[in-house]
DNA sequence: GTTGTTACCTGTACGC
DNA sequence: TGCGTACAGGTAACAA
């Protein structure tokens, strides 16, 4: 499921490949993953030239000359240049050099034109790896949910999803429920930099590739294998030795040590 | 405004 | 082998 890290990896990937290549055809045959009408969209998008490829939290903006291109990859969305088309693709963006191919078997992202950036995304809160820790322990102190949802709340950091929660969590030695106004400042600050360190060591590892998850360019990050909780439900804690513990929190599959988080 | 719940969707894993 | 079922989770819509 991408994060941050994993599309950050595609942003990465994709910028060389397309930045400055024109738009001359878009197609769109799956409207489900479509917001807005195809017609319009594609004679929105036909002529097009790209200047720039940027990411807000796990939004891709692709900038155009006129308007932006929205993408959202959901869980299990790839952006693949001059791949071939499979069952899943769903868009497909004829360039003037090469092909972009939107695929995605479950459907749960979305991908958008409009001349503006979208309300939702400029109402997203700040890049965590960006975020003052003073403007961090702010914004958990406004709120007495799990610290786990508060991380994955978009409006509090963009681009925290369960992955790097649960890995930021461990790394802290906070326990996933604890209400997030009730953290000392020296836990809020260990969160803040745990947070940091798990998704700058994920994105040099180029991402974690859980399900399907593949860059631009078709290619499986390495961040999986440095997993400490996430999915290792029963195994023992790298730490400790004791089995690793999961529980719903938000509605969320959540791993953590019993014993190294308090 | 916050908080919690649910729907969306389909490949995969598992039990029988 | 084949079938049914549970599970995975980011976002948005909704209720409270």
């Amino acid at each position: 499921m991408p994060e941050l890290p994993e599309v950050e990896t595609v942003v990465r990937t994709l910028r060389p490949l397309i930045v400055g290549r024109r738009i001359l055809n878009a197609e769109f045959t799956q409207l489900r993953i479509l917001r807005g009408g195809a017609q319009e969209t594609s004679a929105a998008l036909a002529g097009r030239r790209i200047q720039g490829i940027e990411r807000y939290g796990k939004f891709i903006a692709i900038v155009l000359d006129k308007g932006y291109l929205m993408v959202h990859l959901g869980m299990t969305g790839k952006l693949l240049v001059n791949s071939a088309a499979s069952k899943w693709t769903h868009a497909v963006f004829t360039l003037d050099d090469g092909v972009v191919h939107y695929d995605d078997p479950r459907q749960f992202g979305r991908v958008e034109y409009g001349d503006e950036l979208p309300a939702r995304v400029l109402a997203l809160g700040p890049e965590p790896l960006e975020v003052s820790l003073d403007d961090f322990a702010a914004a958990l102190k406004l709120r007495r949910s799990p610290i786990k949802a508060v991380l994955l709340n978009q409006a509090v950091v963009r681009g925290v999803g369960n992955i790097y929660a649960d890995e930021a969590l461990f790394r802290a030695g906070v326990l996933p429920k604890s209400p997030s106004d009730s953290l000392t400042r020296a836990r809020v600050k260990r969160v803040y930099e745990a947070m940091q360190a798990v998704l700058r060591e994920a994105i040099e590892s180029r991402g974690s590739s859980v399900a399907n998850y593949v860059d631009a360019e078709g290619r499986k990050g390495g961040f999986q294998l440095l997993h400490r909780v996430y999915q290792r439900t029963g195994e023992p804690c790298l730490k400790c030795g004791t089995p690793i513990t999961r529980i719903l929190v938000a509605q969320r599959g959540t791993h953590f040590c019993g014993k190294c988080q308090k």
